[in-house]
RNA sequence: GCCGUUGUAGCUCAGUCGGUAGAGCAGCUGAUUCGUAAUCAGCAGGUCCCCGGUUCGAAUCCGGGCAACGGCUCCA
């Protein structure tokens, strides 16, 4: 039951209703709104957050109680948890996380409710001084104007909090401390570090159980882990954050562009090939070379600077304007798969995720200023096929809107964010606007999609660009005979090839579709017997076009089917009597179902249309799509 | 770049107090010819990440580098 109290808020002398909790039993769905509705300088967490922000301050009061020096930070909620920043002398080991989830146990049996209670600036800096909570002083300090602040006890403990809490610590049954981290106060680093405790809650056990499942299953699905496993490709200390491709890892890159490929005929795009390395000028008159030089890498050959690229549109912008243009060749949509080196700092690479050599399925549209609206809608469609074709649900949308520090006319920036806008509200997509999160040379949209274990990836991006132009002096001929500036188009639907081969391993669990699979067939023959229709059957798959392995070793079925299993090959073909004598064969897929004995032919017919490509000019079929949850493999022993 | 952790055979890992480097899998050789997720035996395989120091002696201790990992910051 909620009971209200009069509260005074500010310096004004009217009363306002204010909540207090006294009741127990959890999860009121709506009691953060209403605590909300009320105040509105509380901030709209959704219940779990609520409850992982609640979790937070426990864990604190928790660590307090076993580290009196403690000194607290910040303790916000997270995508899946919560987090407190934490300054003190001991150093947190996984060993203490036991210790300090016991003392939350305590804390949640306590039953302590949480008890909002609003304080002058003064008096929660002096209550913070006499605590020895130096950090929360910091930060009242920071807080602008000279609004009420707001505290919330629970028990003896008592933070700096906006709320919302939960009404009392019980509520908090299903928590856990998960990791240890460093992390900066505010972000700064100068400033030396503090621990950072990572912890997760939820509303019951259940749901803390699943979410710890999925946390083996990315664990056993990293990429990392499968890019070894399946041979696709390898690191080496020679080449730091660079990816090798093996034979197997270059067949599922180069099929991805070879879809790519098709989307781009379909769409109107031209291929080009553009150069490696260019005179330093270049990036002057880009503006890479002010901005981003110290991402670049370069050198220096005959007393002139050069510098590899660490991104297509200068390149591209060359290419434009190495001849007149009309602008009855508008829109020029121009693609590369050119290979980028960027200088990533040490600290931020990691497996496919971020590396210092890759290639984007880059492509940039020049237009004039009036096709914007029409290329945006198109682009966009062809993201959301894209997306389709690898089986991601619809992706979010993010629109950034002009940023403080920005480039250009202000009427031109209104002009292309509302023309954003309207094509994602044309084809009636919902998206969430990030204002002042644009480039500064332009406005964008990001397209994020979950994979099959809910996590987001930023993949595609659009992002209009009326700098380049502008700097490379690019112009086309008008109808009129007058000279008009295009407008640019940075595009790229699965981003960088190698950060999304590595989303996608992980999407599918290494089972790709056939279509992209390194070895599609895998003919296991039982006996040297049957090595002569094993050949045969071989040629037959080879000669269609299919990506065909034999197993010829005296090896026992059973670890043929193992290994090729384990390797996840669509497709598993037993020869043996039956099937010589038959001249057919009895496919097992990759999960265990065997199919009945058929024709040679007929297989091959089957499968040669299951491989094929997604031409992008028709849905694909369900077996080109991608599984959406792999059932777990039995691990290796 | 910053903080922390780690680095031993192709892979996954063990290695006590500083005293000649270990296993399983993979590989090679041989045997086995087998019907839907691991046949048996033998052999071979090492710059203990790199450089330097301490020590009679270093995988082990110390210093410096490199790389990977977990975060932070960054990702014009």
């Amino acid at each position: 039951m909620l009971m209200t109290r009069p509260v005074r808020r500010g310096g004004s002398s009217h009363f306002r209703p204010r909540l207090v909790y006294l009741r127990a039993p959890m999860a009121d769905e709506h009691e953060h709104e209403i605590q909300h509705m009320i105040d509105p300088s509380v901030p709209d967490l959704s219940p779990l957050e609520t409850l992982r922000h609640s979790a937070a301050h426990v864990m604190a009061a928790a660590i307090k109680k076993l580290w009196p020096d403690a000194r607290l930070a910040f303790g916000p909620h997270t995508d899946d948890g919560f987090y407190y920043d934490i300054d003190m002398p001991h150093r947190l080991v996984p060993e203490d996380f036991e210790r300090i989830e016991a003392a939350m146990q305590a804390e949640v049996d306590g039953k302590h409710p949480f008890v909002r209670e609003e304080v002058t600036r003064p008096a929660a800096i002096e209550l913070f001084t006499r605590l020895g909570e130096g950090l929360k002083v910091e930060a009242i300090a920071a807080i602008p104007g000279d609004a009420t602040l707001t505290l919330y006890r629970s028990g003896d403990f008592v933070d700096l909090c906006r709320g919302p809490h939960v009404a009392n610590t019980a509520q908090i049954r299903s928590f856990k401390i998960m990791s240890i981290a460093g992390a900066y106060w505010r972000g700064d680093e100068t400033r030396p570090q503090l621990q950072r405790v990572y912890g997760t809650a939820f509303a019951d056990r259940k749901e803390l159980k699943e979410h710890l499942r999925l946390i083996e299953e990315a664990k056993a699905r990293d990429h990392r882990k499968l890019g070894k496993e399946l041979g696709l490709f390898h690191f080496d200390p020679i080449a730091p954050a660079s990816p090798f491709f093996t034979g197997r890892g270059a067949v599922v890159y180069n099929s991805l562009q070879a879809y790519v490929r098709q989307l781009y005929r379909k769409h109107g795009y031209e291929e080009i090939i553009t150069p490696q390395i260019f005179d330093m000028d270049l990036f002057k008159t880009s503006g890479h070379y002010e901005h981003y030089k110290d991402n670049m890498f370069a050198c220096t050959i005959d007393e002139r600077e050069f510098g590899v690229k660490p991104m297509n549109c200068p390149g591209h912008c060359i290419l434009f304007r190495q001849t007149r243009r009309s602008y009855r060749e508008l829109p020029l949509r121009i693609a590369d798969f050119g290979r980028l080196h960027r200088y990533e700092r040490s600290g931020v690479t990691g497996g496919l995720t971020r590396v210092r050599s890759f290639a984007q399925d880059d492509a940039h549209i020049f237009c004039l200023p009036e096709q914007v609206g029409a290329e945006i809608t198109s682009v966009t469609n062809t993201i959301l096929e894209c997306y389709r074709t690898f089986g991601f649900d619809q992706p979010e949308i993010e629109v950034s809107t002009r940023p403080a520090s920005y480039l250009g006319e202000l009427a031109t920036w209104d002009r292309a964010e509302s023309a954003l806008m309207a094509a994602l509200d044309a084809a009636g997509l919902p998206y969430k606007i990030n204002k002042g999160d644009g480039a500064f040379y332009g406005p964008k949209i990001d397209f994020k999609v979950r994979d099959a274990l809910r996590r987001s990836w930023q993949l595609g991006t659009v992002q209009l660009d009326f700098q380049l132009p502008e700097r490379f002096g690019l112009e086309f001929v008008a109808s009129d005979d007058s000279r008009g500036r295009p407008v640019m188009i940075h595009r790229a639907m699965l981003g960088s090839l190698e950060r999304f081969f590595g989303v996608y391993l992980e999407h599918v669990a290494g089972r790709f579709p056939t279509w992209l699979a390194p070895v599609q067939v895998a003919v296991l023959p039982i006996t040297d017997a049957h090595h002569a229709w094993t050949h045969e059957v071989a040629a037959a798959l080879n000669a269609a076009g299919l990506r065909v392995e034999t197993d010829l070793r005296s090896e026992k079925l059973g670890l043929k089917i193992r290994e090729a299993t384990l390797l996840r090959v669509p497709y598993m073909l037993v020869l043996g009597d039956k099937e010589v004598e038959a001249r057919g064969v009895a496919p097992r897929s990759r999960d265990g179902k065997t199919g009945p004995l058929e024709p040679l032919a007929e297989f091959v017919a089957r499968l040669a249309i299951e491989a094929q490509i997604p031409s992008g000019s028709a849905d694909p079929t369900p077996q080109q799509l991608a599984p959406q949850l792999a059932p777990q493999l039995t691990p290796l022993a």
